[in-house]
DNA sequence: CCAGCTGATTGATCCAGATCAAATTCGCCG
DNA sequence: CGGCGAATTTGATCTGGATCAATCAGCTGG
């Protein structure tokens, strides 16, 4: 298991999508290099001026919370660097992890006043925060806006009713590829194509979206490995035989 | 297992919230009595009016499909009357129910123009079908009707993401105890609130809907009801033991 | 009133994936 | 380098829920 340098470079490129993120709170969202995958695509100079005066810039470390699932939700935040992981815990501790926040994913589609989920870092994680009043007062006045934030709730629950199936219907096996298969094309919507799937997060974040355990994770990648489908490299797989995993990931 | 009365009403007042499904076709909008709880609530008499120039009410048999996963989507829906069950399929069969609509419920938020899952009658179901062209311009204009619509996408999501954690990590037991508690809250939410809960969905379409096999739902009921929790009537049960499903559900 | 059909229940057995238990490797810091 | 804690892999065993296989109960139509 060799350092894979493209793989480096492709988290590094994840990592620093935001070129400095130690300067977020200088930066412009009209200079912003994810806006034209979040929400404030549908924005012109106007608006943008606008959203940046009610947006603050947060910087988040590993295993920090972004928010934690039945607090108030006083904020909606939009992810500008980095990789969060969105769970839910039971009160013994079984955890879920619904879904993996990239640059450009809004957070903040809810029907209550509370969080209805927990979210925090994997690796450094730069968000846009704004409070929930200001939002809504931002977004009341331009339904062009309101149509976009529809579309990225239609695709969020697109994703989920697919998780279902997922979780519902499919074998260790089939997780794991559907998993891999989804991933990459996630990672490609941002701009990060290449055969190697770079994975930040833990074996264990990976067990606990799929509903699997940490071990059965482990050894379905290394037998994918013995039958050269794909080869496992530090910080994530480089996938050999795509036709083969998008197969798996299909039935 | 002896007819429940109640139970009986109990159906009988889902299936015709409607008054007269077979009249449904020269029903007025204004005097839809799931009105309120639709998306359709935001609406005032004028906007009704154009609302309801643009739709044509439908009226499907148990087991007729609404549309199917995989077509083009011409149209929206709005579920007046009935029940229905939405689900995916794999290619070798394998079914995933993701949610079942009860009146006032709208099938229309999706990222593509194809159909992501299928939805077919529990029963005789009527809805209010738009096409996606009318509909996309009906909104167009009316930015506090898409923020209705937001609202009910934010549900959706939030019921998605419970789904996942059962799906992902709940037992058995609990994914009975938690849908049995979850259905009960639906359909109070509607307005049929009695300890008696209706289930007119089968065992299959239970199972398909927890990750389960027939079974599994099966052999769990008759052990809640050897246990003195519920007991088993014709089309649902009678919760004897609320709090200790309730506890089953959250743990 | 009964034959036949469909859906539900019950029983016996099996197995995919969980659990328990060590290694082994990796990342990091002195 | 070398040592140490955390993450991952690997191995042995167990088990919850699946699968296979009969019944059984309700309806429906004759």
């Amino acid at each position: 298991m060799a350092v894979d340098l493209a793989l480096e470079r492709a988290v590094a490129m994840i990592r620093t999508i935001s070129p400095n993120p130690n300067r977020a709170n200088f930066g412009r969202c009209s200079a912003c290099n994810v806006r034209s995958l979040s929400i404030c695509g549908a924005l012109d100079q106007a608006d943008l001026a606008e959203f940046e005066r009610i947006a603050r810039h947060i910087h988040v470390t590993s295993n920090e919370a972004l928010f934690t699932a039945g607090q108030i939700a006083h904020s909606v935040h939009n992810l500008t660097a980095g990789i969060a992981r969105l769970y839910k815990l039971l009160p013994d501790g079984r955890r879920q992890i619904i879904g993996f926040a990239l640059p450009g994913d809004f957070l903040g589609t809810a029907p209550s006043d509370r969080y209805g989920y927990s979210a925090d870092a994997i690796g450094s994680v730069s968000v846009c925060r704004l409070s929930r009043e200001a939002f809504t007062h931002f977004i009341a006045q331009r339904p062009h806006f309101l149509l976009r934030i529809n579309e990225f709730a239609a695709r969020e629950l697109m994703l989920a009713q697919e998780q279902m199936l997922l979780l519902g219907r499919r074998t260790a096996e089939e997780k794991i590829a559907s998993f891999l298969v989804g991933w990459r094309e996630r990672l490609a919507h941002i701009g990060d194509e290449r055969q190697t799937i770079a994975l930040p997060m833990s074996r264990q974040d990976i067990a606990d979206h799929l509903g699997l355990t940490i071990e059965t994770v482990s050894r379905t990648l290394t037998r994918f490995e013995r039958e050269k489908m794909l080869v496992i490299v530090a910080g994530g797989v480089r996938l050999l035989d795509a036709t083969r995993a998008t197969a798996m990931a299909a039935a």
